[in-house]
DNA sequence: CGTCCATTTGATCAGGGTCAAGACGAGTGG
DNA sequence: CCACTCGTCTTGACCCTGATCAAATGGACG
C-alpha cells in the first residue's frame, strides 16, 4: 500500500484546479500499473472495469474487425486519459489498448467516475473536451480516408506522429516509439508493401530517415507539401 | 412571441426527467426555426452561436475540404441535437448542416448551454452519451473505410440509412428523404459513377428499388450479406 | 418546350493491392 | 562466438478495383 506522490498528477490540466486534499483522495483510489511493451492494458469488447491515466510511455489503440484485420485508431501519449468508454455510457471497451513501449499508468475502477465528475472541478469539462477533440480528430481522418490518396494519408500520418509523439534530435524529429511499416499501414488503410515503397522513395529524397521500427522526419515542411499534394477527387 | 408547447419536447429522452417548470424555461429561451430544403442551419467554420434540436425533417452534416470536395459525416433525424460543438469546447462549427428536406428546429444561444447542463437533470449525461455514440459511429466508419471495398461500404451505408431514417412501405423500407447517387458517394468515399453502377446491379437483383433521389431497400438481409461480403485485406 | 440536374453506361487506365522472393538485423540457444 | 530463426523491410511482376473521361438519356420544373 505505497503512497503515490501528488506531483505525479498535480501539473496535469485534468487536475489543475483540484485541491491538494482532493488529489490525495484521487490517488488513494488509484492503482499504479506497469505494462511491458506489447501487452494489453485492456481488450476490445471486455467489460470496462477501469479507466486509466498514462503517466509514461506510448499506447496504441487498435480496433479489430470481425474479418480479422486491424486498424490503429490513435496513439496515446503520457498525460492522457484512456479507457474512458465509461464516460460515454458504454460498459465495454470499444478498442484494445496495447503498450507500444514499456508504460506506467494509473488505473481507477469505473465506479469512481461519477464521483470524479462531481467532485473535482474541471474534471468533467476537461475530459469531455478530450472526447470532443478525439471526435474531431477521427472525423478529420474519415474525411482524409474518403478524399485523399494513399501517399497523402501516409505523409499526414507521419507528420502527425512526429508532431505529437516526436522527440527532437539533431537529424530531425524522431518518432518516440518503435513503429513498423505494418503499423503505419494500419493507421492509413493500406498495406505494408505500399508504405515501404513510399517511405523508401521519401528517404531517397531526404525528407525522412528510417531504420528498423524507427522513423525520423527530417523535413516536416516537405512532408506537408506531400500531404497537401494531389488533386481532389471531385 | 408565440408560446411553444411543452409537448414538443416533453417526450424526448433529453428532457424526460425535467420538471414541467424547467421545460417552460427551456422553451422560453428557444427560438423556433423553419429551414427550407437545401439551406444551411449553420456553416462550417462559422462561430458557434447556437445549438439546435431538430423537431422535424432530416439534416445532412457535411464537411468540406480545403481542396473542395465534400464528405457527408452523418444524417440527423428528428429528436436529435445538432450543433453541440460548444459542448466540446469548440467555438466554431466543425461542419455544415444542410436541410435534406424542409425542417423544423429549435435554436438556443450557446450561452444557455452551461445552465442547461447545470439545471436539467440528465441533460449532461444524455448529450455526452450522444457524443459518445457519435464518436463510436465515426470510428466504426473509419475502420470500414480502411478495410472494406467500395461495394461493402455502399451496402452498409444503404442499410444504415434504411434502418435509421427509413419508413416502411409495402415495397420495403424506403429512405425517408431525397438522396442522390452523389450523396451516397460522399458518404462512402467513392464517385457517383461507381455508386450508380452498384445500385443498378442491385436493383437488377431485386435487393433494392430506386427512383430519382429515392431508394427503397427491398431485402435488407441480402444487403447485409453484401456488406459482410468480401475477403479481408491482410 | 426548353433547361437543368440526376442518372446511366461505355471505354480507358492507373493507383495500389496481391503474390512472390529475398535481404537484412536482432535476438536465441548451443 | 557462431549458427539459426524469426520478424521486419525491400523490391519486382502482375492484375484488379474503381477513378476518370465522355456522352447520352430521362425526368422534373419553370
Amino acid at each position: 500500500m505505497s503512497q503515490l506522490d501528488r506531483s505525479l498528477i498535480a501539473t496535469l490540466p485534468l487536475f489543475r484546479s483540484a485541491h491538494p486534499a482532493e488529489l490525495d483522495r484521487v490517488l488513494a483510489g488509484a492503482r499504479p500499473l506497469r505494462v511491458t511493451k506489447g501487452t494489453a492494458i485492456f481488450e476490445q469488447e471486455a467489460e470496462a472495469h477501469s479507466f486509466f491515466l498514462l503517466l509514461d510511455g506510448h499506447i496504441r489503440v487498435v480496433k479489430t474487425t470481425p474479418a480479422g484485420d486491424q486498424v490503429i485508431v490513435r496513439y496515446i501519449s503520457a498525460g492522457e486519459m484512456i479507457g474512458i468508454a465509461h464516460a460515454l455510457g458504454r460498459d465495454t471497451y470499444p478498442a484494445s489498448a496495447i503498450a507500444a513501449v514499456d508504460c506506467v499508468a494509473l488505473a481507477w475502477p469505473s465506479s469512481l467516475w461519477p464521483s470524479f465528475v462531481a467532485q473535482i472541478p474541471g474534471f468533467a469539462a476537461t475530459t469531455y473536451q478530450t472526447v470532443g477533440s478525439r471526435l474531431e480528430d477521427v472525423q478529420a481522418r474519415l474525411v482524409e480516408m474518403a478524399t485523399e490518396q494513399v501517399e497523402q494519408r501516409v505523409a499526414r500520418a507521419l507528420h502527425r506522429l512526429a508532431e505529437q509523439s516526436g522527440r527532437q534530435t539533431e537529424a530531425g524529429r524522431r518518432i518516440d516509439f518503435p513503429i513498423s511499416r505494418q503499423d503505419i499501414a494500419e493507421m492509413t488503410g493500406t498495406t505494408l508493401h505500399t508504405v515501404s515503397r513510399l517511405l523508401a522513395a521519401r528517404e531517397a529524397r531526404g525528407i525522412i530517415a528510417g531504420g528498423r521500427q524507427q522513423i525520423t522526419v527530417v523535413e516536416p515542411a516537405r512532408l506537408l507539401v506531400l500531404a497537401e499534394g494531389r488533386a481532389p477527387r471531385g
